[in-house]
DNA sequence: GTACAACTTGAAGTCAACTTCAAGTCAAGG
DNA sequence: CCTTGACTTGAAGTTGACTTCAAGTTGTAC
């Protein structure tokens, strides 16, 4: 019975690029053994770690909030059933704030496009100057960004 | 009355900062005239498609997907609310299957988190090895990726 | 002992969508 | 005419999450 899994090993087993797990090992967010001659050795520990850093990448957490989710992982023992659990939690509440914000967005369109407001003055899309002088910045229409690059603010 | 306007009053009335109308016209997604001396002058006209981009750029599509819907205008003639209600239609269907991923995912997890199973073997969760034996590349868990850039692919 | 795939590193490249910078030009008020 | 803020350009920088590359090293099968 193999303990340690090569990186090639690795990356076959968490669907990640071993280029992937080097950026990761290097930003703290994995850990790796070393063999006399310097090769990485994972433990099946850090398949769980990896598991957890896929599904929350799926949620659409960067890596820093992942590294920092990790780390309130106890230190010294394995992590139980309970611990990951607990730090998984709050996605849901973060989808579900995604998801209302599409919706939101959705049904604000459905309304926008059947009227053709797109280009007519009278709706606030086709105006944002007054929204944004009457708000400081940003329109009121839109929902909150689920990604923080929005254009329009 | 006046008739054009320069960057800074297009940046103010349609949310983009100069730069980005700079950019977005030597994208080619707006135009712009210019004075004798080389300054740019924005018919009112463009302020329509930079609302038509903003609202683009929050339903999630790219400048190149943005380009291409644009590029559906009719030539010679102004938009009229019917092409511009023509083009965004299918906004509503992106939307609806950005939101039914979501909530996909959001359920896969309630019943993941729930069980622990992202530190158990019987969950395919921690074991996506077999998952991408069986079908190739990705895990069959995750919905398909709202933006393509997912590293379990 | 030797071949050869798999591994190592640091540095640089990639992508989208911009922003920032430097150095110079234009437009409008007084 | 002069000042001054707004404008111009091309080039380079930014961010996040990696990937790719070059050049060298290791591990293992024969």
């Amino acid at each position: 019975m193999e303990e340690l899994l090569t990186i090639s090993e690795t990356a076959e087993r968490s669907g990640f690029a071993a280029s992937a797990l080097r950026y990761y090992e290097r930003e703290g967010l994995i850990s790796a053994l070393r063999t006399s001659g310097g090769q990485r050795r994972f433990e099946r520990q850090e398949l769980r770690r990896l598991a957890f850093i896929a599904a929350a990448r799926h949620v659409g957490l960067t890596l820093d909030e992942i590294k920092d989710a990790l780390a309130l992982l106890p230190e010294g023992r394995n992590p139980t059933k309970a611990d990951w659990t607990r730090i998984s939690r709050s996605w849901r509440s973060r989808l579900d704030a995604e998801i209302a914000a599409l919706e939101k967005l959705r049904d604000g369109l459905d309304g926008c496009i059947g009227c053709g407001c797109l280009t007519l003055q009278r709706c606030r899309l086709s105006n944002p100057a007054d929204v944004v002088a009457q708000h400081g910045s940003g329109a009121v229409f839109w929902p909150p960004p689920l990604h923080p690059d929005s254009p329009a603010d």
